[in-house]
RNA sequence: GUGAGUGUAGCUCAACGGUUAGAGCAUCGGACUGUGGAUCCGAAGGUUGGGGGUUCGAGUCCCCUCACUCACCCCA
């Protein structure tokens, strides 16, 4: 029977083993950031309702429908976070970190909440890593942050992958552009499916989401945002494909490619996978250059990209490193004394051990530590306590040797150092 | 928010509308009293998601509800 209290919809619990994976793969990221010079920065999960409004977007799916906001106690309203982005905006201006030496490199993990329909690869609370770079408008970091995510990607064990790259243009051309592309869409309306007409009416660029194959042939004639970028645009667009090409990565032009969030400008990008289902999208990011003032904080630009974790781990081939476990077996209570004494100075000089305080069988603990996985199993009883040794047996080939209380770490150690010689 | 599919032991799954709902794995114990992995034996583990209905009889059929899954939508 299920219990009356469970998770709730849409969430879940990390249990070990699983556990463990998560660890490596947060490791590998902290890694790889930090090697491009990245800081980890960490911000409250919730924030004030207004942050999100004003810079993902008023009008977005995310805000009007799908984030967890409620009224606390001193009557303010508050978010539990969607999205990181704004955080790191509203802390750079709060904190006046722009007054730094520019570029900053910031990354940062945690959970998300939005309240979607869960399916395959999307949840309400789902855990996000994010990279964020501020005060940078040379076109060769929008192409460095791409590397490093196909790069973090390759370390991760993700096979099957693709690089989707567009521009969304500036302030200047994308009106003008968006303005043009409804008057064509106007034209051949009739022919969309229900959802497109409505696209139509709110974001015209969302037609090139559309999954209904109708509409996609359909919409291949519709003008695409990159033949009407201004010159700017244009020509910082044609120097980040100039930078993908010098790192040599295979990566695909796809008009179709918008994002949701509404401040976007120029470069954006994803990263899916082949292997999932509807919910491909790996990563995905791109510039934003007036989000900062936006928030009433000076003209700098921003870019970056978030990954979603639960979708990469669904596809990331990563092992977890394995640990050489000490699993202490003893027969009676004087043996468990001084069990608990080896355990505990093992501990002390970095080793991983375990003793467990259940009154079984030579043979039932044994059993235990295999389970395990142990490396090494100590074994105590009154004979070896009275000559002041222990057993130290190794389980995979089985072979057990008599060492002396005081030399115990000494071998270990050895045996270590000998393993890795191998 | 919309649609479809699935809910049986901790996990993976059986059981034509008909005895007391079974098996494998996992757990614990024993065979083997101080030596694990293999094998055999045993124990424990269930309000068949919940509620209502049809029926002599419901895990099985019907309705409601909840949860999960997938898809739409949206996005990481």
């Amino acid at each position: 029977m299920k219990p009356s209290l469970t998770a709730i919809k849409g969430t879940k619990d990390i249990l070990p083993p699983e556990t463990k994976l998560w660890q490596k793969a947060e490791w590998l990221c902290r890694e790889v950031f930090e090697a491009y010079g990245y800081q980890e920065i960490r911000t409250p999960i919730i924030e004030p309702t207004e942050l999100f409004v004003k810079g993902t977007g008023e009008t977005t799916d995310i805000v009007t429908k799908e984030m967890y906001t409620f009224v606390d106690k001193g009557g303010r309203s508050i978010t539990l976070r969607p999205e990181y982005t704004p955080s790191v905006v509203r802390a750079i201006i709060e904190h006046r970190l722009y007054l730094q030496a520019s570029p900053l490199r910031f990354y940062y993990f945690g959970p998300m909440f939005r309240h979607d329909r869960p399916q395959k690869g999307r949840y309400r609370q789902f855990h996000q890593v994010d990279i964020e770079v501020f005060g940078e408008t040379d076109p060769a970091i929008d192409a460095e942050i791409i590397e490093m995510a196909d790069y973090l990607l390759d370390r991760l064990g993700v096979k099957n992958k693709k690089i989707l790259v567009n521009s969304v243009g500036c302030s200047n051309c994308r009106p003008n552009y968006v303005t043009l592309l409804r008057a064509k869409a106007e034209e051949i309306k009739e022919r969309l499916c229900k959802d497109c007409q409505r696209r139509l009416e709110l974001n015209p660029l969302r037609l090139f989401d559309c999954k209904e194959p109708g509409c996609q042939a359909i919409t291949q004639s519709l003008p695409k945002i990159i033949d009407y970028l201004c010159r700017d645009c244009l020509t910082h667009f044609e120097n980040v494909r100039q930078w993908l090409d010098f790192y040599g990565l295979s990566y695909q032009i796809e008009p179709r490619l918008v994002r949701g969030l509404d401040y976007y400008t120029r470069t954006t990008f994803e990263i899916i996978s082949l292997e999932l289902g509807a919910q491909n999208a790996l990563l995905g990011g791109g510039r934003y250059d007036h989000l900062m003032k936006i928030y009433g904080g000076p003209d700098i630009c921003g870019l970056g990209f978030a990954l979603g974790l639960e979708r990469v781990l669904s596809v990331a081939q990563i092992k977890p490193d394995k640990e050489k476990l000490i699993y202490f077996v003893y027969l009676g209570e004087k043996a468990k004394k001084k069990s608990l004494q080896l355990c505990r100075e093992l501990r002390r000089q970095g080793f991983t051990t375990l003793l467990e305080y259940k009154d079984r069988s030579l043979k039932a603990q044994l059993s235990r530590a295999n389970k395990l996985a142990a490396t090494w199993t100590i074994i105590l009883g009154e004979d070896e306590l009275n000559q002041g040794i222990c057993q130290l047996k190794e389980m995979t080939s089985g072979q057990q040797k008599t060492v002396p209380f005081d030399q115990v770490g000494t071998i270990l150690r050895t045996l270590e150092k000998d393993e890795k010689n191998k």
